[in-house]
DNA sequence: TATTTATATCGCAATATTACGATATTAAAT
DNA sequence: ATTTAATATCGTAATATTGCGATATAAATA
């Protein structure tokens, strides 16, 4: 046990869930808004900016890259992240499409 | 270590991640899916559609339930479930909020 | 070339999550 | 009153995640 049965929900359960995943922890969603709002790539600024270690937010990085939703570009001995704004839109229809459904009144509640 | 330093980040933060965190796993789409497919309150009907022991359906209902976005009314000896439009919409609107902004073009990447 | 700086990766400890059997609880049906 | 059915909770095993120090790598600088 421990371990999701992924086979048991379709493809887009799956999906869906593995991004909402990666996004459902605070460092991610502060790296995402740092990105965002310096509206220029970073690099380990986010070491001080966050307050934590090196390795740390070497790891949140990765797992963000992993979903496209960042890329990284060597510029001499440091790394440039920024987002990738066509993933992002994916993303956005992704999320637009599951949240933005109208749920009809029900009979009980 | 294992524990997620929710003191650096702020309210907004924390609270996107949640709720993130929470709709992060298929089981618990696939159950909201169910929900609003159905258009109705719900029971164990998920025990035999998603495969999962009643012990696992009760569990995550719970996570859903904390997080307020269903609610369940007893009916008999079966508990319905539904979404809390109320809440639901309010989840709309964190949501949109942060994956709706724009997302300048970058320097580097 | 040696040093410094930025980043990635490895290995590990602490903790969290997932899943489920067993058991409790509560209401309906017999 | 007993049985059945639906759900919740407890305890636990398996696995995943978080965070970090140590170390590796690679580019810039002295």
């Amino acid at each position: 046990m421990g371990v999701t049965k992924t086979e048991i929900y379709n493809d887009e359960q799956n999906r869906l869930a593995s991004l909402l995943k990666v996004l459902g922890h605070p460092a991610r969603i502060a790296i995402l808004q740092y990105i965002i709002n310096q509206k220029a790539c970073i690099c380990n600024d986010l070491v001080e900016e966050l307050g934590l270690a090196q390795a740390t937010i070497s790891q949140h990085l990765k797992e963000l890259k992993s979903l496209g939703i960042i890329q990284g570009s060597i510029d001499g001995k440091s790394v440039c992240y920024c987002i990738d704004e066509k993933v992002w839109k994916e993303f956005q229809e992704d999320f637009n499409t599951f949240f933005n459904q109208e749920v009809k009144v029900n009979q009980c509640c």
